[in-house]
DNA sequence: GTGAATGCAAAAAGTTTGCAGGAAC
DNA sequence: GTTCCTGCAAACTTTTTGCATTCAC
């Protein structure tokens, strides 16, 4: 564990200085917060979570530094129509994270779900150079939603409260 | 064409009437609208173009008919992280429509992307049923966003005004 | 005629912004 | 020391809600 730090050692710091921000304490206690979280947080879950390591923060500093890492394609921002975006890390330590979900239309329950096999790979880089030849976009990464019914709504305990999405 | 509704009859009279929902003008042109539309519209665009049509409609009206069909499923809900929901009907009257994106990170630029092949299908139905098995959760439909640049902003055009996803 | 749906206006909620003080470099 | 970043509070925008009226059945 070198210089002392846990999980994986604080991989965003380049990310950050090589991009010419500063590493603030507020910017590492949100980065280190998403990297342990193991799915997608609220603006608020996050500033809580953040207040128990660095409680000086407000919450106007959650919503700018996750715009900030949204737009430097650290963060993904997700809706799922309960009224209040989603945030998740694009990658941890060991790479590319992946961002399939699972959404209860029911409950509104999400479900991260975790990776495929390799022929979803195979399928959707193809289906990417489709899309660069057709339309001459060049897709850098993919998030599959899906829509259905959750273990306890096919269940008929049926909680109801899905807003869509 | 039947009873002189054109673009395929309002197939959507059914739908309404048999979940015990009353066919008011204000939901008929709703429909119609989205009906009409190639893709994604947001509450204020439906609520212009149904002011055309039907120009007694209110707002709130448009929020409360879109949730409802929203939760009946024949409209899916999206959010490109731009502030403000869009909706898409979830099928024509000649079936199950796609609801594929291409969002530009750099501009915000958000493309509608058809149907790609039958291997696609295939791979997701297969997927569909890992679900199933995995999480014992029931995929009824299935969205794809794919991130990436457009062709302007490839270019270097750059127009720059994205927000995220 | 009856109950569901609408329209308006007011309220709510999440998110963004201005500006002065503080922190990173 | 300089510049960027934060914190607070106020502002903004979209979406939701209450209630009397209207419309579909």
């Amino acid at each position: 564990m070198p210089r002392g730090f846990g999980r994986g050692g604080r991989w965003w710091h380049g990310r950050l200085r090589d991009a010419g921000y500063r590493l603030t304490l507020s910017r590492d206690a949100i980065l280190s917060v998403l990297n342990g979280a193991s799915g997608h947080l609220s603006a608020e879950e996050i500033y809580l979570k953040v207040h128990n390591i660095y409680p000086a923060g407000g919450l106007s500093s959650i919503y700018r530094t996750l715009e900030l890492l949204t737009q430097m394609g650290l963060v993904f921002k997700f809706d799922f129509g309960d009224g209040r975006a989603r945030y998740e890390l694009a990658q941890g330590p060991e790479g590319e994270r992946h961002h399939h979900h699972l959404v209860c239309t029911n409950c509104g329950r999400v479900i991260d779900c975790g990776n495929f096999d390799q022929d979803e790979e195979d399928l959707l880089a193809k289906i990417e150079k489709g899309i660069l030849k057709k339309f001459s976009f060049r897709v850098t990464s993919h998030m599959i939603r899906f829509l259905g019914l959750c273990d306890k709504c096919r269940n008929g305990i049926s909680h109801g409260q899905g807003r869509g999405t």
